[in-house]
DNA sequence: TGTGATGTTGAATG
DNA sequence: GCATTCAACATCAC
């Protein structure tokens, strides 16, 4: 589920769940998602060390060790943490979860088992090895046109392609692509510098104002796009366009039509 | 009961 | 080698 602005949410949450706190033992319920080691490895790993503090990078958080190695934790579509203290809080799709020296829990939920969690030796060569591009929030406008040039993709998979801005997803690039009233399959290379411009302005609004303001999904305002009114055939409420559903990047993709339209229907 | 889902990857293709 | 597309992953909820 999470897109930049949840796992935010995930990291102010690990913090204060998991900052200084000691690892007495992790436990392994399934080890599916652990993906660079067996389970009873990882629990090794993982076995008496310290939490120092935690790094996100878009949808990736990663716990720092005191040992200077560290976890990576992605929670794919539908990660969650619980922190409990009673056996029975624990929740029922729980995979793993750290038991600290102070008797506290805190588990890694994920019912569907598309996250993934690995050990790291080294955090920064792993961000290296998988290219991931520079968090949304720190997002710089030349940065931004560059990646973008010479490429024919469609905006959304561009956007949604995290080497070259992390944190992205499905839903908040529907948004920001309805804020710029241009369709989710326009190319890249087809776009104005004018476009291309509008649509680092709503990156910056749309993720700043995620993660200042939202606590998770539900709880938006009226507004936006894919919150409420997000269905086919709705009306938008200011343009009057009719909502449409389509296949873009792979992905299930809602845009209005009228109101977003492609560069060439434009030009 | 069938269908689709907020993400990523690696193989296949151009 | 690079850019791009797409099936696969596993399970649940509607």
């Amino acid at each position: 589920m999470p897109e930049l602005p949840e796992v935010h949410n995930f990291k102010k949450y690990f913090d204060a769940a998991a900052t200084g706190q000691k690892i007495a033992e992790l436990v392994v319920h399934d080890d599916k998602i652990i993906r660079n080691m067996p389970g009873p490895a990882f629990a090794d790993a993982c076995r008496g060390r310290t939490i120092i503090d935690s790094l996100r990078r878009g949808k990736y958080l990663f716990a720092n060790l005191d040992n200077g190695e560290a976890i990576l934790l992605h929670f794919g579509m539908t990660g969650d943490l619980n922190l409990y203290q009673q056996p029975e809080d624990k929740g029922r799709f729980e995979r793993f979860a750290f038991h600290f020296t102070d008797g506290n829990v805190l588990g890694f939920e994920d019912p569907r088992k598309f996250a993934r969690v690995l050990y790291l030796k080294d955090r920064d060569a792993y961000i290296a090895e998988v290219k991931l591009g520079p968090d949304a929030l720190d997002l710089r406008q030349d940065y931004f046109f560059e990646k973008l040039a010479g490429r024919k993709t469609t905006l959304k998979g561009i956007l949604l392609n995290q080497s070259v801005v992390a944190g992205l997803g499905n839903l908040y690039v529907d948004e920001i692509c309805y804020r710029c009233n241009i369709h989710p399959a326009a190319r890249v290379n087809e776009m104005s510098d004018d476009a291309k411009k509008a649509v680092y302005d709503q990156i910056m609004a749309v993720m700043r104002y995620a993660t200042e303001n939202a606590p998770y999904y539900h709880d938006y305002p009226e507004n936006w796009f894919w919150h409420t009114w997000r269905k086919e055939g709705q009306p938008d409420p200011v343009t009057g366009g009719e909502v449409k559903i389509v296949k873009v990047a792979g992905r299930t993709t809602y845009y209005v039509e009228g109101k977003q339209t492609l560069p060439s229907a434009t030009d």
